[in-house]
DNA sequence: AGGGTTAGTGTAAGCGCTTAGATTTCCGAT
DNA sequence: ATCGGAAATCTAAGCGCTTACACTAACCCT
C-alpha cells in the first residue's frame, strides 16, 4: 500500500506538504506542487479513507438502513421501487456533497426488534443514519440517535424523538391520481377511501379531490370507505363489483396498500383482470409506489426527492448537532 | 464520543482487555468481562469504524459502482431492476460476512471516461470494488485494479485484465422465455435474433430453443436476424408486421435491448400497443431485465445471484490477492 | 523449594492521515 | 548588507483502535 510517506519521500518533502497538495488548498510553491503531483502519479497514491476519517474525526459517510425485502417476490415491487428510489435520491445528494453512502438492509421481524449488534456496528461506520420508518422500534431508534444523528424517512408526521422527514400525503395522493389521468388516460375513477376522520385518509382524500377538480374529464364514479385493512378492501371491491360490475372504472385508487390488496383479491375472485380491465393503485403507507403495473413512473420523482430531503436534513444535523428535532413535510 | 479509553477507565482495566471483550475472543476472566460489559453498556460505547479499519488494515467494506441512471425515466426501468437486484444480491452476501457495502453511482458519458477523482476517492474507502461492465473504460479499470481488487459484473465473457463474473447468456435467455411461457402464457413467439455467428447471440438462441423444445405448447412463429442495432431491430419489427401483422405473436424476444427498442419503435409507428397486444422483451447486454412491462419477476433471482457471485469472488480475491484473474459464468 | 507452565492482563507501538505550531526560506525595504 | 514579515515548509502530536510482547500470579511438576 502506498502511503503519504512514500509520496513525501519520493518528492523530497514532508507529509504535511503532500497533504496540502492533495487537498488543493493552502499555499504551496508551484514547483513543489508539481513535484508532489508527479510523485503521486508515479506511485498511484490514493489517500486511505480510514486514516483520513480517524484523523479528521469525520467519516464523510452516511448510512442508509433499508427495510429488508419481503420474502415474496411478487409483492416486492413496492419495496423495490420505494427504497430504490429513496436510495437514488439520497445517493445523489450525498454525492453532490462528496460524501459516501453506506447501505444495509434490515430484517423487519414485525416487532421492530432489529439485530442490535449489527445496527450498532453500522452506526460506528457512519456520521449519520437515514432510516425508513416502521420496522425498527422507537426504543432502538432512540438508542441510536443518542450516539449519532438520525433522520427518519417517514410516511406520516407525528410526534417523534428523532428528526423526521415525512412524505406528504396530500401531494403523494395527488401525484398518483395525476399520473393515472395524465399518463394512463383514466376517465372513470373509483375511490376506496380510508376512515372518514383518519388524518392520513383525509389528506389523501383531499389530494385526490384536488386533482379531480382540475381534471373534469375524469369522473369519480363512486367510493367506499374501508378501515385500512385488507378485509375492508376486499369488501369494498365486492361492493364496487356489485354496483359497477357492468361498467368498471378505469382505475381504483385505494387509500392504502392493504385495501388495494383486498380489492385485488376481490377482483381475482370475480375474474376481473388487473391491470387489463382496471388498474388498481394503493398508497404505500410510506409513499405511493406500489401495486402499479406498469410501475408508476411519475411518482418516482417525489419518492426520490423524499430521499434527497432526508439526506439534506441529515447533513445539516451532522453539521449542527444541536438542531431542534423537527418534522418536515 | 465514547472511546475505548473511557470504557477501560470506568471498568478499571486496560484498553487491551476491553478490546478483547468487545471481540468476544481470548481468555478474559468472567468477572472482568462482566465489569467491562457493564461499562460498555453504561457508556453506550460503540467502536469507531475508522479507527478499527486503520488499525486492522482492513475496512471490511466493499464498494459497488453502479451505472448512473438514464436521464429518461421511462427507460430507466431496466437499470433500476438490474442494479437494484444486483445490489440486493451483493448486500446479502456482504452482510452475511459482516462487511459493509459502500455504493456510488457513476455517470456514463458514453466514452467510458469516469470522474477519476471520485473513483479514486471511492477506492480509498473500500477493500474491493464491484463494478458493472461497460461504462468505465478498460484503462480506468486497470488503474483501479492495480490498487484494489476489482471484480467486474459483466454481460459476456471475454479476455479481461480484471476478474469478471459474467452473466450466463444461455440461462439468462432461457429464463426470459420460461418466464414468458410459464407466467404470461405465451403461445406464439417471435424471435429477433442476433447475427448468426455472434457468440452472445448463439448462446441466447440456444437458450431460447432449449426452452421451446421443452414447451411444445409454445410455437416459434418466425424469426429475424438483426445486428444488435436499434435500426436493425426496427427493420425486424417492420418485417414481422408485414408477415404476421394479421396474427401477432404473443411475445417478441429480442437478442438485445437495442433491437428491442427498435421493435418497440416499429410497433409504435404501426400503432401496435405494447404490452397489450404483444409483449416485447429485450436482453440487457448485461442481463435480461429490461423492457418488461410488467417487470420480469422470474428473472430477478438470477440477477441477484449474479451480484452474489460477484461479491463472493471479490471477497475471495481480497482474502487471497494473488488469485489468478478469472472469468466466471 | 525451584522451575516451568499457563491464564489473565497491561504496555506501548503502530495503522496513515491532518494540522497546530515551530522553523526556515524568501523578498522587498531600508 | 540587514532586517522584518510573509510565505513555504517541517515537526510531531494526536485521532481510536489492535496486538505483539512483556509481565504477573497462580498452579503443577519433580
Amino acid at each position: 500500500m502506498v502511503t503519504l510517506y512514500d509520496v513525501a519521500r519520493l518528492a523530497g518533502v514532508s507529509t504535511a506538504t503532500v497533504s496540502r497538495v492533495v487537498h488543493g488548498q493552502d499555499r504551496v510553491r508551484d514547483d513543489t506542487r508539481t513535484r508532489v503531483l508527479r510523485a503521486i502519479e508515479e506511485l498511484g497514491y490514493v489517500p486511505d479513507g480510514a486514516a483520513q476519517s480517524l484523523s479528521r474525526g469525520r467519516k464523510d459517510v452516511i448510512g442508509l438502513v433499508c427495510k429488508e425485502r419481503e420474502v415474496d417476490y411478487a409483492l416486492e415491487n413496492a419495496g423495490l421501487l420505494y427504497y430504490d428510489q429513496v436510495l437514488r435520491g439520497v445517493e445523489e445528494h450525498v454525492r453532490s456533497h462528496n460524501w459516501s453512502l453506506l447501505i444495509t438492509f434490515m430484517q423487519s421481524d414485525g416487532m421492530g426488534e432489529p439485530d442490535v449488534a449489527r445496527l450498532d456496528a453500522f452506526s460506528g461506520k457512519v456520521d449519520g443514519i437515514l432510516i425508513g420508518e416502521g420496522f425498527i422500534g422507537a426504543r432502538h431508534i432512540k438508542r441510536l440517535a443518542a450516539r449519532v444523528p438520525v433522520v427518519i424517512i417517514a410516511g406520516t408526521p407525528g410526534d417523534r424523538t428523532a428528526d423526521v422527514v415525512a412524505a406528504d400525503n396530500f401531494s403523494g395522493s395527488a401525484a398518483v391520481v395525476t399520473h393515472l389521468i395524465a399518463d394512463h388516460g383514466t376517465k372513470r375513477l373509483f375511490h376506496v377511501d380510508g376512515p372518514l376522520d383518519a388524518p392520513d385518509a383525509i389528506e389523501r382524500r383531499l389530494g385526490l379531490h384536488h386533482v379531480l377538480r382540475d381534471n373534469p374529464q375524469c369522473q369519480l364514479i363512486g367510493s367506499e370507505h374501508g378501515i385500512f385493512s385488507t378485509r375492508s378492501g376486499e369488501q369494498a371491491g365486492e361492493n364496487l363489483l356489485a354496483r359497477h360490475g357492468g361498467a368498471l372504472p378505469d382505475a381504483v385508487v385505494c387509500a392504502n396498500d392493504q385495501m388495494a390488496i383486498g380489492v385485488l383479491r376481490a377482483f381475482a375472485a370475480a375474474g376481473v383482470r388487473v391491470p387489463d380491465e382496471v388498474a388498481v393503485v394503493g398508497f404505500d403507507d410510506i409513499y405511493p409506489a406500489s401495486l402499479f403495473d406498469p410501475p408508476l413512473t411519475s411518482v418516482l420523482q417525489p419518492v426520490r426527492m423524499l430521499g434527497e430531503r432526508a439526506c439534506a436534513r441529515l447533513l445539516d444535523r451532522i453539521a449542527v448537532p444541536d438542531l431542534t428535532p423537527a418534522v418536515q413535510l
